[in-house]
DNA sequence: CATTGGCACTCGCGAGTAAAGAGTGCTAAC
DNA sequence: GTTAGCACTCTTTACTCGCGAGTGCCAATG
């Protein structure tokens, strides 16, 4: 097959970066026709697009070439080019151009992580608004909080044998628990011991503390002061249970795939509904991703997940300047407007660390 | 068409509680067979099944008048035949024998019931249990706060400009919310707003806890005392913003639906889907059936709601005796095996009775 | 007279076939 | 280098036909 080689660009060497402008220009048209469409896109449509002054001949050479190099393929043998994994990727690092959001959609973004108080509430709207704006998967990821710097905590009774504990953040994120407790203690004791450690410990970073208490619990003063001594092993306990929430991960618009057709048949929509419902992978999987840094795309094949499903899924980290707290993912067909969700992600990611950052210097003043 | 009359029941008044029993018995297993198998039920199948010493052609008779009586119909002339939603609901009225819970299921509804310790999470994990032993969407319903009788209430400050309001109640429903406040209000302020509210109304409910708040701001005191007065304005609109909870309805096993054949085919799907995501609907149509008492079971055409949706509803209240709080509910396909939903969301609403129960007891002593 | 076997009839379903249509690759001409 | 033309491939759709499942009715039976 050295027959069409003459339309290969100069560089036999494989850099992808300097393609010929054209086969850029045709590479990027199919990929948002076929985006856009979502059948295969034939030379003559191509042509009849305007967006080349060829014939559908000269683009069928083209195409024949873009699939050589990997970029494309058929479904079958008489149908129209599909991108590839392949295509996808040198699309989103070279061809792409970013849709800027609508005045509308920033708004809305703006103004639903403004109102948000408690992080909960905060990780589910995003998460649905983000499902609704994207109409994918959209996902919130917020990890441990073994880093949380502790501002309070405070110990409330809820009945004889149980206590809710409420620790507040630094950074405004309130996490709250019941908890079930040995010995009856009363709501003055209970407040006393809330306000020895909150004068004590506040601006702690929550392990810390707890190895603050792990120390105490065995040092000196527990030895000669029981009372002491129980108050302390009572509140560790406490923040032992707390830390490990389990709610951190927020999962909307599940239903959304199913109006996707690359899902729409047999065994696919089964295995994702199943992964969807079960949290658990899915937290490992984001765990991996939580780097510093910019918005990641995973296309299909390039990742064990995305493989498994024929999906894609964006992500960006949020979080204050240089310290990653969590993501925020969108998760839909391999064929999906990149170029919106990526901003998507991206602006909403930035309202969230922005909001975050607020929080924190509102708190240190 | 007079001509098979003499095998209707002497009775031609349509009083259907007296059948004759041949004609229950083939109804009832129709039902059974049909809901199992999801296919037609021809004559030759029953009279296969052994459970009748009749020919087909004489179940054929039985048959058809059971269609003539609205019982049964035929998806097409040369099918075998399927019961109707009024089919159904004879079934369910008279015919059906409950399938009593296996020890496992029992002990898992015990396990995650006796776990909860708060609200959210007793409602979360809950529904999410229903969903997977019916394999139908589980639904758990619980309705505003108005009657919540509080056993507590403390502010917690969170930053300089929010607050932290935790109502306890005495059932041991915790909620808590995170409120903008208009002046900065100290921690030990704070506090003694706490004391004086819980140690003033504790035991009451909060709509009258609420309405005593709003008398007492206009009141005589609040005109002389300005500080008090704020104070109580303060508390107010805490509490005025913590009612209306609006995480009110958990659904989960939503993905089972797609794999109920019943719904896989396009439009019915989608509808359904959008259904689920927005819970605004589901709320204000549960709201409508939380009344006192046993199970309800809604077929098809016989709710707004199910017949757009071709689903049957099978829901029961759960609460302290004589006082319903919320709903249970399972939600599925109109072919569902109602001999085991009925139990199942009748013992999961015991149980949360049960758990209800204890716990007021335990805070009343 | 309820029950039953027999039989003609209806209708959906699947296999098989044919025609249509879409798209390509290649060649030869410009 | 570009393009028109053409043969070829493969999918999609429509249509037919026969099969099988199931019914409704009738006449025979104990």
């Amino acid at each position: 097959m050295a027959n069409r080689s003459g339309q290969l660009p100069q560089k036999t060497t494989l850099r992808l970066e300097d393609l010929e402008p054209r086969f850029r220009d045709v590479l990027r048209e199919i990929v948002l026709e076929y985006v856009s469409s979502g059948e295969p896109i034939s030379s003559r449509s191509l042509a009849k697009s305007g967006r080349f002054a060829l014939s559908p001949a000269t683009l069928r050479n083209v195409m024949a070439d873009l699939e050589d190099l990997g970029f494309l393929q058929q479904p079958h043998t008489s149908a129209g080019r599909v991108p590839t994994d392949r295509g996808y990727r040198y699309f989103i690092d070279h061809l792409m151009r970013s849709r800027r959001l609508s005045q509308l959609e920033r708004e809305q973004i703006d103004g639903e992580v403004g109102r948000a108080d408690e992080v909960d509430e905060m990780m589910h709207h995003s998460s649905r608004l983000l499902s609704k704006l994207s109409d994918q998967v959209g996902m919130i990821f917020m990890p441990k909080l073994n880093q949380l710097v502790m501002r309070s905590i405070d110990f409330i009774p809820v009945s004889d044998t149980k206590v809710m504990c409420v620790i507040v953040g630094t950074n405004g994120v309130v996490v709250n628990r019941i908890l079930e407790v040995p010995a009856v203690r009363g709501r003055d004791e209970l407040e006393r011991i809330s306000r020895y450690l909150t004068a004590e410990f506040a601006g702690c970073a929550l392990e810390n503390f707890l190895a603050a208490l792990r120390t105490a619990v065995s040092g000196e003063r527990a030895r000669e002061d029981q009372d002491w001594r129980e108050s302390i092993e009572f509140s560790m306990n406490a923040v032992e249970e707390v830390v490990p929430v389990d709610e951190e991960l927020c999962v909307e618009g599940a239903m959304s795939v199913i109006r996707k057709p690359e899902f729409s048949e047999g065994r696919a929509l089964n295995r994702i509904a199943v992964v969807l419902e079960h949290k658990r992978e899915l937290v490992s999987i984001l765990g991996e991703l939580l780097v510093e840094g910019g918005t990641q795309i995973l296309v299909g094949s390039e990742s064990s997940f995305t493989r498994a499903h024929n999906a894609s899924l964006v992500v960006t980290s949020y979080g204050p300047a240089g310290r990653p707290l969590g993501l925020v993912g969108i998760l839909g067909p391999t064929r999906m407007e990149y170029a919106r969700m990526a901003p998507l992600a991206d602006y909403l990611a930035k309202a969230l660390s922005r909001k975050i950052e607020e929080t924190e210097q509102e708190n240190e003043s």
